[in-house]
DNA sequence: CGTAGACCCTGCGCGC
DNA sequence: TGCGCGCAGGGTCTAC
């Protein structure tokens, strides 16, 4: 479910709803996670904290506590956090909770179990081995054509592997991959060897610009994206080629296609990708 | 070294 | 109506 665009509305969300706050109490309702959680230390760690700040490093959502402790989220494909003003009753697969100063509730919802969370020093975040190997943000100032085209040399395979690749740039997922490859007009299965400078600028470019427009429209929501008050995002309305396999291409009119890339499927148009 | 495939888990929609 | 199948937005590990 969540890529950069989802988790960044996440945090845009929240941040108003947590900043400040105090975190009185920790309920960890089911700890197998992608990782298990550790009861001993989110008891012993995180009550009586004030949250500081949320962050976001590629598809982690970071929330910054007093005290050098930093609370890790990652969303897998199921995951949903959420706020409530009031406790009230625990939903299905509701794994986390945790209860605020002024009475609210912050929950983590996840029903295929792949998302994360974590308590790490903050001093030691970008150290750890979850953090250590992630490449550049896309929509900050190190990631641009000339940054893709060096990390492609030397290597092969088609390029929307390269952009799915979190040690190249953080944040695509298989739906603006596709959408990004899309708008520059390049082939999911063009090798990478293949693609010259201007390519590289356009994709770029791309990436960048389809990341911007999905925050405008506050995440794509398929089918249980929400954000962080429960509300649902605007941007699938404004896919071209994702999950649209037999539409006409909103650009040339050509029909999509659906091609699979390493077990995963691929979305686009025959007319206007090469 | 880089790349491909299996795996973790639940829910949904579809065809029969 | 019920069942089995394929499919789903991610990341990591192993095998080659």
């Amino acid at each position: 479910m969540p890529e950069l665009p989802e988790v960044e509305i996440v945090r845009r969300t929240l941040a108003p709803r947590l900043v400040g706050r105090r975190i009185t109490r920790v309920e960890v309702r089911e700890r197998r996670l992608r990782e298990p959680v550790s009861r001993a230390r989110f008891a012993r760690e995180i009550p009586d904290r004030r949250i500081e700040r949320l962050d976001r490093r590629a598809k982690y959502l970071l929330v910054e506590l007093e005290r050098d402790r930093t609370l890790v989220f990652h969303l897998g494909m199921s995951g949903q956090l959420t706020w409530t003003p009031r406790p009230g009753t625990p939903e299905a697969h509701e794994h986390l909770a945790f209860d605020l100063d002024d009475g609210s509730r912050l929950r983590l919802r996840d029903p295929r179990r792949f998302g994360l969370a974590l308590l790490l020093a903050t001093s030691r975040l970008l150290a750890d081995r979850h953090f250590r190997h992630l490449g550049p943000e896309p929509l900050g100032p190190s990631f641009d054509g000339t940054w893709l085209a060096e990390a492609a040399a030397g290597r092969r395979g088609p390029v929307k592997g390269l952009l799915m690749d979190a040690t190249v740039v953080v944040g695509v997922g298989n739906i603006y991959a596709c959408e990004a490859l899309h708008r520059a007009g390049i082939h999911p299965r063009r090798s990478v060897a293949r693609i010259a400078a201007p390519r590289w600028q356009r994709l770029a470019a791309a990436v960048r610009e389809v990341l911007e427009d999905a925050i405008r429209q506050g995440g794509t929501t398929l089918n249980d994206f929400a954000d962080g008050n429960g509300d649902s995002g605007y941007f699938q309305v404004a896919l071209a080629v994702y999950g649209r396999e037999g539409e006409p291409c909103p650009r040339c009119g050509r029909t999509i296609r659906r091609i699979v890339q390493s077990g995963r499927s691929t979305f686009y148009c025959p007319g206007c990708q090469t």
